[in-house]
DNA sequence: TAGGTCACG
DNA sequence: ACGTACGTGACCTAG
């Protein structure tokens, strides 16, 4: 008998909890219906069912929506009448059938099959294993953080109400907008739909001009980092000390995973403040924690699936590709190549990863849309397999009406026929976009796969603990640390052939953050 | 519940 | 002449 789901990862982690196995799965229809429309947003089971059977859910479809109420927990107490409950998983299971028959049908017919087959299911029980696994967090320190920050945090907001002259509720836009703007005077450097805006550029634009504003750019941070991640993550961390992430693999347009209830594909990096939140993340007693994290992927996706043969040959030759960048759109050699010359080649490059314009770029680096515009045309006159990449992969996508991965991968993009002008644009963005962050993701999904399975084959204790779209991280006891930095390199590396070397880089450390450091 | 803000790749 | 970079999730306030 053939074993299918309905969102399979679910399942399989029950089984894993409960010491069962969680092997031989040939469908989940639920991640059927994500690849075959990753737009879509839900793919409960009701909703599959009036999409794809809407015929026949109206006339036995009532059975499901009861489901729920009969699969209450007392459905099942002795005294329950387990009649109607059975009937609704009868009538699950049903649905479950009748969808694998279509869906199956669907994904060959558009070619879909191997992606599921090869990446998305195998993938299930990676991300199965890693949300059991979680990650082992040093809660002493994870508090003592938290007294440290709530101590600055009250001092700083004293002195925003003694500069303000009363008392407001420093995390209200709203009231914020009034001190700044009107009490104090300064002057509104952009709005929002429902008034001043106080976002980060605005409160920078505005530095130098009254104390305040230091003041609320500190508090802003360190209220953020107390709330979202000292208070945020203490709550959920587990009665076995870690904490177990959901990886979301039906969410994204893209492929990419998400990861909720927490989040931990957003745990601070960028500030040295922030950065302290990743020595909270730390290895069991014995264990380090190996991190490995690919070099430049995007772009070196860019290089490959444009073809461009400068961009190539700065890959091929090694070079830093920011600071190569630069060189070509600066017309320096790359020994002349300043910091900010380097930064600003940089944006561009993101820029152009995520459809650029002038507009943007120039706002972006702090420059005048003038020079962002020769930026970028110099750009496109050095790499003129980009220009052309740019072009075509929109032409294409209006033409088919969708656009895809290496790996076949498909976003459909209605967006691009619309009469609006502003809906159209971001048609043709997330056309430049979604093959290049979604063949990255497509990479990294074959690559947990290998490393997990390689892991397994030659007996290791190490487990995967942690997925951050370029990023893996695996806890292992301190001996076989050597050993997986080098499977965890390889297996990365080995995961897709490109045109140009596709690097990662791994090292080890008590911590997340010693690790990375 | 929606909007603003901000954390990440 | 448009309005202005891709993909996420969590917390807070206001209505």
């Amino acid at each position: 008998m053939k074993k299918v789901s309905h969102e399979v990862k679910e399942l399989m982690r029950e089984l894993l909890s409960e010491g069962l196995s969680a092997e031989g799965f040939v469908f989940d229809t639920a991640v059927a219906a994500y690849l075959l429309a990753p737009t879509d947003g839900s793919y409960h089971l009701e909703r599959l069912a009036v999409q794809y059977f809407p015929q026949e859910f109206a006339q036995s479809g009532q059975e499901i929506l009861q489901a729920k109420a009969y699969l209450a927990p007392d459905a099942f107490s002795p005294l329950g009448d387990r009649a109607p409950a059975l009937g609704a998983f009868a009538s699950h299971c049903a649905w479950i059938e009748a969808l694998y028959g279509l869906l199956a049908k669907r994904l060959r017919d558009l070619s879909l099959n191997r992606l599921f087959e090869s990446v998305e299911l195998p993938l299930c029980q990676v991300l199965a294993e890693m949300e059991v696994a979680g990650f082992l967090v040093d809660r002493t320190a994870l508090e003592d953080f938290g007294l440290h920050l709530k101590t600055r945090i009250d001092e700083i907001q004293r002195e925003i109400l003694a500069l303000a002259g009363e008392e407001f509720n420093i995390n209200s836009t709203q009231q914020l907008g009034v001190i700044l703007f009107e009490k104090l005077g300064l002057p509104p450097v952009k709005r929002t739909k429902t008034g001043y805006s106080t976002s980060v550029e605005v409160l920078e634009k505005l530095q130098g001009k009254h104390p305040i504003i230091d003041y609320i750019m500190e508090y802003r941070q360190l209220a953020k980092l107390n709330s979202t991640y000292v208070e945020g993550l203490g709550k959920v961390i587990g009665p076995d000390g870690r904490i177990h992430t959901c990886f979301q693999n039906t969410v994204t347009a893209t492929g990419r995973l998400s990861s909720t209830e927490p989040n931990l594909q957003n745990i601070p990096v960028r500030t040295a403040l922030g950065a302290k939140m990743r020595y909270m993340f730390v290895a069991a007693p014995g264990n380090v924690l190996v991190d490995a994290d690919y070099s430049q992927i995007e772009l070196r996706l860019l290089a490959h699936i444009a073809g461009d043969e400068a961009m190539l040959e700065a890959f091929r030759s090694g070079a830093d590709i920011h600071t190569s960048t630069a060189a070509q759109v600066f017309g320096v050699p790359p020994e002349s190549v300043t910091g900010e010359m380097r930064r600003r080649a940089k944006a561009v490059n993101f820029g152009i990863v995520y459809g650029i314009s002038e507009f943007s770029l120039a706002q972006d680096i702090g420059v005048t849309r003038r020079e962002a515009g020769e930026y970028m045309e110099r750009y496109f006159d050095t790499f003129r397999g980009v220009r052309a990449y740019m072009y075509d992969v929109v032409k294409q996508a209006r033409r088919d009406g969708y656009v895809q991965t290496l790996m076949g991968r498909r976003r459909w993009l209605p967006e691009l026929q619309s009469s609006n002008f502003n809906l159209r644009s971001f048609g043709e963005r997330v056309a430049l976009n979604m093959p290049i962050q979604g063949t990255a993701a497509d990479i990294m999904k074959v690559a947990m796969i290998r490393v997990r399975d390689r892991l397994l084959r030659e007996g290791h204790t190490a487990r995967l603990v942690l997925q951050v779209h370029d990023e893996l991280i695996v806890e292992c006891p301190e001996a076989e640390a050597e050993g997986v930095k080098r499977l965890l390199r390889e297996e990365m590396e080995g995961a897709a052939q490109l045109s140009v070397p596709l690097l990662a880089e791994a090292s080890a450390g008590k911590s997340w953050g010693e690790a990375k450091g």
